[in-house]
DNA sequence: AGCTATTTGGTAAATATACCAAGGACTGGC
DNA sequence: GCCAGTCCTTGGTATATTTACCAAATAGCT
């Protein structure tokens, strides 16, 4: 077929790939399953992702640009105040199919440096939008409240995938507003310690 | 050989594979490899594993055991100040080996109700511990203080995996300092919002 | 027409899981 | 002491799956 339909096949591997991630978890991203998946033959992959491994990097790429633009998205999603922002941090913590596909990049990380360094560049950049939300609330953050926030959110996240009960899910939101009101203080709501301090 | 052996070769068929795990991460963790990291044959991990999953189920169950003393080894080592907790969970944040297993169980758990149902209880364990040690430090925690503060060093492990740089290893021993004194409180230290207050 | 990029279908080579039959070694009962 | 039964080990192999490769056909561009 024609050029056009290139980039499109391109495309609708990488998606294919990034679904199965997203869906079924790391074990699934097989160049098979990929091609059945995404409608094309398996000749493609070898055609457009010489090896497995730069097929990895290439999801690893894509998934990256998606997750952060979600990220964008919800921070620039009309006015912001902490109560939307915990809100939409508590649904994208239990949201299983970003953390499958962070684990699935974690664990590709650990045999490429590239899906490593990728990693390492999507941490900062995370960090950095995370910073510009907590402007956008009003708030000046320390980077290491802005470093804990980042891992309790990474933690949370992991823990539902490893657990997804129900109570998962409701820590999830519990712990969004937690963690927001804890390390961007600021707000009028009670930070850990006071939450402490009166249940004694 | 005789039967005493036996266990000797089941032990050393799970050593293996969580030394793999532990060293090397999730895709390591096959049969052949296995089997010659731990110096025996490949029919033995059938014998004693009849399929795959009863052998990464083992290993769920070993690995978990092999963590969960390790904590509760940390926890009870001589008189518990909050500076040595600081210390020891530093140490154990900064620890990829302990984090590529806690990985390559999540991966597992995704294909294995069993396993996934071993990492439940685990985290239960974990919290369980957790407030013990709390109160070992003359803190009586709020449950949901406890659950963030294991999302944060769940969190802090996985990143420093994933980084695997000088600035992760150093944010392992801060934040599991700031952890401590945010969800713990109850010491002299400076708590979350104080930083940040003293920082404006 | 000639050139390049893409598609097709098939296959080689490696690797992993699972299975099996025969041989050894220790056990307890006699 | 010895025999039968059980557990373990050995070596080999079937089967499935996956990655990687290739030659020929096809479509579009200049």
């Amino acid at each position: 077929m024609p050029p056009d339909n290139a980039s499109d096949v391109r495309q609708r591997i990488l998606d294919a790939a990034l679904g199965l991630m997203a869906e079924h978890g790391f074990m699934e991203v097989t160049q098979p399953k990929i091609a059945r998946a995404a409608g094309v033959r398996q000749s493609h992959l070898t055609y457009y992702f010489p090896t497995r491994n730069d097929l990895l990097k290439a999801v690893a790429v894509h998934s990256i640009e998606t997750l952060l633009d979600s990220l964008v998205a919800g921070a620039s999603a009309g006015k912001l105040t902490p109560e939307l922002f915990a809100q939409f941090a508590g649904e994208a913590l239990a949201d299983k199919r970003r953390a499958r596909v962070m684990l699935g990049l974690i664990v590709s990380s650990e045999e490429d440096r590239e899906i490593k360094q990728f990693l390492r560049d999507f941490i900062v950049r995370v960090r950095a939008t995370m910073t510009n939300v907590a402007r956008l609330l009003g708030r000046e953050p320390d980077p290491i409240n802005i470093v804990a926030l980042h891992m309790l959110f990474v933690g949370a996240t992991i823990l539902n995938v490893a657990r997804d009960d129900a109570n998962s899910r409701r820590e999830c939101a519990e712990i969004a507003r937690i963690a927001i009101e804890t390390f961007l203080p600021g707000g009028e709501s009670a930070p850990a310690q006071e939450r402490q301090r009166r249940k004694k």
